[in-house]
DNA sequence: TAAAATTATGTGTATATACTCCTATATAAA
DNA sequence: TTTATATAGGAGTATATACACATAATTTTA
């Protein structure tokens, strides 16, 4: 255990504490809360303008299509989902096979999404701005990885 | 808008979408399931391992001053530490200033971080092994670069 | 010292996440 | 064709997240 049971006071170490479960949620917590308020004049957030982008792409999509691509549990994108037809940004109409269920995205949810890609344009610009575009194209890949190494089990 | 608001079908652009905040998240939803899985027979989640090692670095401590450290929502962190103190995990006490309160790791705490150390230690040396020490400290260092940009505002 | 401003935290509400168990439907096997 | 199995999705529960608003206590200012 070696410094971690010792309770030494140290705590710019809490910074570089090196689980990249926890550097990761902390920049997520980070990066979605700055997305979040850069697209606040659309209504939405982050989560909800990328599954828009998605649905523009893919769809009409199965749930459970939807969530393998997007390496969502289907549970969670089920709920997500379920908000954003209440606000009738996507629609939900069962298939030809009763058990399945395809996700469309709506005019309304089309419009809120040209309303939102500037805003969301502004977001990006300026993190590539800081960041520069190839340590950006570097961390999207090592992103891909931890994704590969993570379910390859 | 370009090739984002023609309802092309092309599902695998969905993997290379480019929004760092869609990106950041998936892998966060990966990396977690995968920590979480691992810490599973320690019965505590990464979040939770991550600020039982927090409290034993530099508790006790404020709630306000954690949550600022690790980056963290004050009232997420709040809630946070309300299941882990129902569990015995965690001890928050009132301090002289009557605003305040106290946190601190309890024995069980310690004990389950005990448990729950070689546990993480073996999921951080899977990626470690499958990604590269070298990879990894960029990528640690470009999380924390992430969160200076999003929070510079 | 009394009033104003600041600070630390709690509450209400809403989204995001995912595990476990369950149901309905479709397909494969006997 | 009946039974067994596999598949798609929903519901219950619990944690994780954070914004807006409220409250209590402290500090600053007039």
């Amino acid at each position: 255990m070696s410094d971690i049971t010792e309770s030494q006071q140290m705590p710019d170490f809490l910074c570089c504490v090196d689980c990249i479960g926890f550097n990761l949620r902390k920049a997520t917590r980070a990066i979605t809360q700055f997305y979040d308020e850069m697209l606040r004049p659309a209504g939405i957030r982050v989560t909800q303008y990328s599954l828009l982008v998605a649905l523009k792409i893919v769809g009409p999509v199965l749930v459970t299509d939807l969530a393998e691509k997007i390496v969502m549990d289907r549970t969670t994108l089920s709920r997500n989902l379920e908000v954003m037809e209440k606000q009738g940004l996507v629609n939900v109409a069962p298939g030809e096979d009763r058990r399945t269920r395809w996700v469309t995205i709506t005019e309304p949810g089309s419009a809120v999404l040209l309303e939102a890609y500037p805003l969301w344009q502004q977001a990006q610009a300026k993190i590539r701005e800081s960041m520069g575009e190839e340590r950006l194209q570097v961390l999207m890949a090592d992103l891909s990885a931890l994704i590969d190494v993570a379910q390859a089990r």
